[in-house]
RNA sequence: GGGAGCAUAGCUCAGCUGGUUCAGAGCAUCUGCCUUACAAGCAGAGGGUCACAGGUUCGAAUCCUGUUGCUCCCA
C-alpha cells in the first residue's frame, strides 16, 4: 500500500456507486428518508456555500442510508428567470443578435440551448464532492410537469381570489427590464449628494421686505404687534444664510434625485411647520421646465430633514406615490423601462438616469436654481440578480395575496410541526410572517412559466390553462373577441420553486401517486437563512395549501461562508477559493471534513483552507492506521494477551456511538464529526493500536487480529458519511476478505449501540495517566524513551491493576511493575487518582523539587478542601442545594482528604 | 429608526434548565524526537479577570439590569 492519495480513487468509487445504483431510491417497505436539494441556480457554478450545504445534505443522507432507511436525495436546478435571461441576452449580443429582433419562441429556443449546454455544470461539480443524489430524479423547475404544476396552482389561486392584477409601485430592475420582489432588492449604503433646488413661488414677486400683515383692531395691542414684527426681522436676519428663508419668492427642496424634478406633481410641507405658513395654498414652478405644481400640506413631511420642503414625485418613489394617492396628484412617469428619460421629461430625453442627474445639476446651476449640494449617505436598493440600482416604478403586475396562506404557515413553525434549526430563526420567521406583504409574482421576461391569462382586443381578460379554455371563458361571460393574446409576463422563479418538494414527485397533477405519498413530507431541508422567506416560508405555505401537510419536518439553516476576515465569500471580492481546486488539493473527503469542522449550526463560518488540511491529515491518519494493521502476520499458536484492551475499546466505541448519535439528533454535525475524529485518532490509533501492536516484525495472535479488523470495519462505517471515498477504498481491501459486488461501505449498516463498561473506561483513564507520568519522568530526566524503567505501585484505591500491568509496561516502557505497601524512598514519585507510584532512578532524585511538587499539590488540595468544607458548613447551602449536589460535595471532600493524607505521608517520608 | 442575535485561549467554537478548583475541545504556538503505520507524524508544555459595570444568590461564564463593541433582519 502506498501513500494516501485520495484523488487516485475518488472517481473510481463514485462511478462504482452509480453503476451499482446505490443512490437510486424507489418506494418500498422501508421507512423513507428524503431530502430535496435547494435547487441551485441553473447559471451557477459551485461556490463554498454550495459545498457546505451539500456536504451536510450528503452526510445526512448517507447516514440515513446506513441506518436502513430508504434514502432519497432529489437533485435539480431552478431556471432563475432573471439571471438566465440576462446570460442568454448577453450571449446573443456577442453573436450580434438583439433580443428585440427575436420572437418569443426564437428567444426561448436559444435559452433552452443555453440551458442544455451549461445548465448541468453545477450538478456535475456536486459529483466531485461525492453527493449521493438520485440522479435519475434530477429535476428542473421548467420541466413540463413542473411547469404544469405552476400553471395549475396559479389558476387555483386565482379562482380562490388570491391572485389579482393591479397597478402598483414595483421594484424595477432597468437592466433586467423586469420587476423584482421586495426580497430580491438588496439595500446598500451609498455615498450620494443631496441637491438643494430652488422652486419659484408663483405670484410672489417681492414679499421679501414686506412685514407680516397683522390685523388686530385693538390699539392697545400695538406693542405686541411691533414686538412680533421685530421678531420677524430678527428671524429673517438669522436665517439669511439659509436659501430657504432668504427669499420668500422661492422655496428650496433637498433631493438626491434631481433628474426626477420633471416628474414632480407637488411640493409638500408639514402644516405645523411655521417657517412655511406663507406658502399655504401657493403654487410653484419646476425649474427648467416651468411647470406649475401646487404646494400641499401633510404631516408626513419630516420638518427636520433637508429643508422641510418635499418634492412629490408619485411615479418614481413609493412614499410619494402614496402621498400622491392621498392628495389626488397627477402621476407623471418620465422614465423608460431601461432607465432612460422619456418624452414626458421634456428635457434630457433619451439620457440615462445617472447621466441625466449629472447634466441636470449643471443646467440647474446655470439657471441659478441650484442652491447648494451636500454629501449624503443613504440606503439604495440594488437588484440581487443584476446589481442595477432599483427604480421604483408604477406598472401593471400580478400579485399573490399572502395573508391567508401566511397564517397557517406561521402556526406550523410555532407549534413545532416544522422545526427550524437553530431555533433563533423562529423569531425572524414570525416577524416576517406577521408582516407579510402581497407577493409580486410577475416578471417582464420570457424565460419562465408564462402567466395563463388571455386578453381580447379591449384588454379584457380571463385566466385559463389554454387558449381554448380561455375562449370558452370569454364565451361564457358573453364577452366578444376575435383573437386572444396571452399575457407576456412570466411568473417569478420562486413561484415555481415553492412547489419544489411537491412537484419533484409530481404531487400537484397526481396528488395520489405512489411517490408523493411515500416521500412527502420530506425529512430535512438544508438551506441558507437568506432564503428563509423567499423560499422556505413559501414552501410551507404551498405544502399546506396543496398537500394539507408541511413539506419537511426540519429545516437546518447553515451559516454563511466567510473568509478569515469575516467577509462573505463572493466572486466579486475574489476571496473565495474554487471548491474544485480545494478538492484537487486536499481530496473530497478532506474538504468535506474541513467544511464541517468549522460549521456550527446556524452560525456563520470563518472558512480557512487549513481546515481542509486538517481533514486531509485525518484521512492520512486513517490510511496509515490501516497500513499498520494490514502489515501484521498472524501466528495461530499465540495466546491473546489483549483481552482488556479489546474490551476497553469496545466500550469506548459504544460510548462514542451514543455521543455521536446524540449530536446528530441535535444537528450538531461538527460535534458529531469531532467525536468521531477523537474516537478514531485518540482512542483507536493513539491508544488501542499502541496497546495491541506487536513488536516490530513480530506476529500477532489470531483473536486480537480478528477483533481489530472488525473494529476497523466499524470505524469505516461511522466515518463513511463524512469521508465516503477513503472509507470505501479501504472497505474493499482484501484485509477484510472477499466481498460481494454490492458489499460496499456506502450501504453497510451503522454499528448498533452496545454496552459500555464505565468502570473499565475510568480505570483506563487512570492507566493513561500513569503512562503519561512515567513518560514525563523520562523526559524530565532526559532519559531516552528506549530506556526501560522500573515502576513500583502503592495502591490505595480499589483498582485491580493486574489486568493493566501489561498495558502499562508496554506503553510506558516499564521493564517491571511491582506493588508494595510502603513508600519507596529515593525514587521519583507521582500520583494517579489516589494511587502512588515510584520510579527508582540511578541518578539522584531532586528532593527539593519533589518537596516543592508535593507542597504545591498540598496547597491546591487544601484550598479545594477549604472551599468544599465552606460549602458543607454553610447552613444555607445545605438547606437549599439539591441532595445529589450535597452528596457530591461529600464525595469531593472524602477524595481530597484521602489524597491529602497520602501527600502528607510522602512529605513526612521525604523529611527523613 | 424598529427588532433579533453575538461577545469564553492567537483562531474556530463547546459549556443544556446556576453546583466538582469550571474554565474545556480542535487547530495554531513552543520544546524534544525522522522511536520502521503515519513528520500529513509522535511525546510533552504554555496560553483565558469567560467584553465592561452593577445586581440576584449560600454559590454566576451560566440568571437580571445597564454600558460598550460587532453582526444580521426590517424600515
Amino acid at each position: 500500500m502506498s501513500k494516501y492519495q485520495p484523488q487516485e480513487f475518488e472517481d473510481k468509487w463514485y462511478s462504482y456507486w452509480l453503476q451499482q445504483q446505490f443512490f437510486k431510491s424507489v418506494p418500498d417497505e422501508r421507512e423513507p428518508y428524503t431530502i430535496v436539494i435547494p435547487p441551485p441556480n441553473v447559471t451557477g457554478v459551485l461556490h463554498m456555500g454550495h459545498m457546505l450545504n451539500n456536504t451536510i445534505q450528503d452526510v445526512l443522507i448517507r447516514r440515513a442510508r446506513m441506518k436502513g432507511k430508504n434514502a432519497c436525495w432529489v437533485p435539480g436546478t431552478d431556471h432563475a428567470s432573471i439571471a438566465t435571461e440576462a446570460k442568454v441576452v448577453a450571449m446573443l449580443k456577442e453573436k450580434g443578435i438583439s433580443k428585440k429582433d427575436l420572437t418569443r419562441d426564437e428567444f426561448l429556443k436559444y435559452a433552452w440551448e443555453w440551458k442544455e449546454k451549461y445548465g448541468g455544470i453545477i450538478l456535475e461539480q456536486l459529483k466531485k464532492l461525492g453527493a449521493s443524489c438520485d440522479w435519475d430524479r434530477t429535476a428542473f423547475t421548467m420541466d413540463p410537469h413542473m411547469s404544469e404544476a405552476v400553471i395549475d396552482t396559479f389558476i387555483d389561486l386565482y379562482k380562490k381570489g388570491w391572485i389579482y392584477r393591479g397597478v402598483r409601485m414595483v421594484n424595477w430592475d432597468p437592466q433586467g427590464k423586469t420587476a423584482v420582489s421586495d426580497e430580491e432588492v438588496i439595500r446598500k449604503e451609498v455615498n450620494q449628494k443631496l441637491y438643494y433646488i430652488n422652486y419659484k413661488v408663483v405670484g410672489a414677486e417681492s414679499q421679501k421686505d414686506e412685514k407680516p400683515q397683522v390685523v388686530i383692531g385693538d390699539d392697545e395691542k400695538q406693542e405686541v404687534i411691533s414686538a412680533l414684527q421685530d421678531l420677524h426681522s430678527d428671524l429673517q436676519e438669522k436665517l439669511s444664510d439659509s436659501p430657504t428663508f432668504g427669499l420668500s419668492d422661492f422655496l428650496t427642496i433637498a433631493t438626491t434625485r434631481p433628474e426626477t424634478i420633471m416628474a414632480d406633481s407637488a411640493i409638500c410641507i408639514n402644516p405645523n411647520d411655521e417657517r412655511y405658513t406663507h406658502l399655504h395654498g401657493k403654487k410653484v414652478l419646476i425649474p427648467l421646465i416651468d411647470r406649475e405644481i401646487p404646494v400641499i400640506l401633510d404631516e408626513y413631511v419630516d420638518m427636520e430633514f433637508g429643508t422641510g420642503c418635499l418634492k412629490v414625485t408619485p411615479a418614481h418613489d413609493l412614499n410619494d406615490y402614496q402621498l400622491g394617492q392621498k392628495h389626488n396628484l397627477q402621476v407623471i412617469d418620465i422614465l423608460n423601462d431601461d432607465g432612460t428619460l422619456n418624452e414626458s421629461a421634456q428635457i434630457l430625453v433619451g439620457e440615462d438616469r445617472f447621466a441625466a442627474r449629472k447634466k441636470i445639476a449643471v443646467l440647474l446651476e446655470e439657471a441659478g436654481s441650484l442652491a447648494k449640494t451636500e454629501d449624503y449617505k443613504s440606503q439604495i436598493g440594488f437588484s440581487e440578480r443584476t446589481d442595477a440600482v432599483i427604480e421604483p416604478k408604477l406598472s401593471m403586475q400580478w400579485f399573490c395575496k399572502m395573508a391567508e396562506m401566511a397564517k397557517p404557515a406561521l402556526d406550523m413553525v410555532l407549534n413545532g410541526e416544522v422545526k427550524l434549526i437553530p431555533e433563533k430563526f423562529i423569531n425572524t420567521y414570525r416577524h416576517w410572517m406577521e408582516n407579510v406583504k402581497d407577493w409580486n409574482i410577475s416578471r417582464q421576461l420570457w424565460w419562465g412559466q408564462r402567466i395563463p391569462a388571455w386578453y381580447n382586443e379591449k384588454n379584457e381578460w380571463v385566466v385559463a390553462k389554454t387558449e381554448e379554455e380561455a375562449k370558452a371563458e370569454f364565451g361564457k361571460a358573453g364577452i366578444a373577441f376575435t383573437e386572444l393574446r396571452q399575457e407576456d409576463d412570466v411568473v417569478d422563479t420562486w413561484f415555481s420553486s415553492w412547489l419544489w418538494p411537491i412537484s419533484v414527485f409530481n404531487g400537484i397533477a397526481e396528488p395520489d401517486n405512489e411517490e408523493i405519498k411515500y416521500y412527502y413530507p420530506t425529512n430535512d431541508l438544508v438551506t441558507a437563512p437568506e432564503i428563509l422567506f423567499f423560499w422556505v416560508a413559501r414552501m410551507i405555505m404551498a405544502g399546506i395549501e396543496w398537500r394539507k401537510e408541511v413539506p419537511f419536518r426540519n429545516v437546518y439553516l447553515t451559516g454563511i461562508v466567510r473568509d478569515k476576515l469575516g467577509r462573505k465569500m463572493s466572486k466579486s471580492l475574489g476571496n473565495s477559493p474554487d471548491p474544485l481546486d480545494l478538492i484537487e488539493k486536499y481530496g473530497a473527503d478532506g474538504v468535506r471534513v474541513g467544511m464541517l469542522l468549522c460549521s456550527p449550526a446556524g452560525n456563520d463560518l470563518m472558512f480557512d483552507e487549513s481546515y481542509c488540511e486538517q481533514g486531509r491529515n485525518f484521512g492520512n491518519k486513517i490510511w496509515n492506521a490501516f497500513r499498520l494493521v494490514k502489515g501484521w502476520e498472524v501466528d495461530d499458536s499465540l495466546p491473546c494477551p489483549n483481552t482488556t484492551s479489546i474490551e476497553w475499546f469496545k466500550s469506548r466505541f459504544n460510548q462514542a456511538l451514543t455521543e455521536i448519535e446524540d449530536n446528530f439528533t441535535q444537528y450538531r454535525l461538527n460535534e458529531a464529526l469531532m467525536a468521531t475524529y477523537k474516537l478514531v485518532w485518540d482512542d483507536f490509533c493513539a491508544w488501542y493500536l499502541e496497546m495491541i501492536k506487536p513488536a516490530y516484525q513480530q506476529p500477532i495472535d489470531r483473536q486480537t487480529y480478528e477483533v481489530t479488523i472488525r473494529y476497523f470495519e466499524d470505524i469505516l462505517r461511522i466515518l463513511h458519511p463524512f469521508m465516503p471515498f477513503t472509507t470505501e477504498e479501504l472497505w474493499h481491501d482484501d484485509l477484510f476478505g472477499e466481498r460481494e459486488e454490492n458489499d460496499c461501505c456506502i450501504v453497510a449498516q451503522m454499528p448498533a449501540n452496545g454496552e459500555v463498561n464505565t468502570q473499565l473506561i475510568n480505570d483506563i483513564e487512570v492507566v493513561k495517566s500513569i503512562i503519561g507520568q512515567v513518560r514525563n519522568v523520562r523526559s524530565k530526566n532526559q532519559l531516552s524513551p528506549k530506556e526501560s524503567l522500573q515502576l513500583i505501585g502503592k495502591i490505595n484505591s480499589g483498582i485491580g491493576y493486574t489486568n493493566y500491568t501489561g498495558i502499562i509496561q508496554k506503553l510506558a516502557n516499564v521493564s517491571e511493575l511491582t506493588f508494595t505497601d510502603t513508600k519507596v524512598s529515593g525514587a521519583v514519585a507521582f500520583m494517579a487518582y489516589t494511587d502512588e507510584f515510584f520510579v527508582p532512578l540511578e541518578l539522584n532524585v531532586d528532593v527539593e523539587a519533589e518537596k516543592k511538587r508535593l507542597e504545591d499539590d498540598k496547597a491546591y488540595l487544601t484550598g479545594f478542601l477549604k472551599k468544599v468544607n465552606g460549602m458543607l458548613n454553610n447552613e444555607k447551602f445545605v438547606a437549599n442545594a439539591k441532595p445529589e449536589i450535597i452528596e457530591n460535595e461529600h464525595r469531593k471532600k472524602a477524595d481530597a482528604e484521602a489524597k491529602l493524607a497520602i501527600i502528607e505521608a510522602s512529605l513526612a517520608s521525604l523529611a527523613n
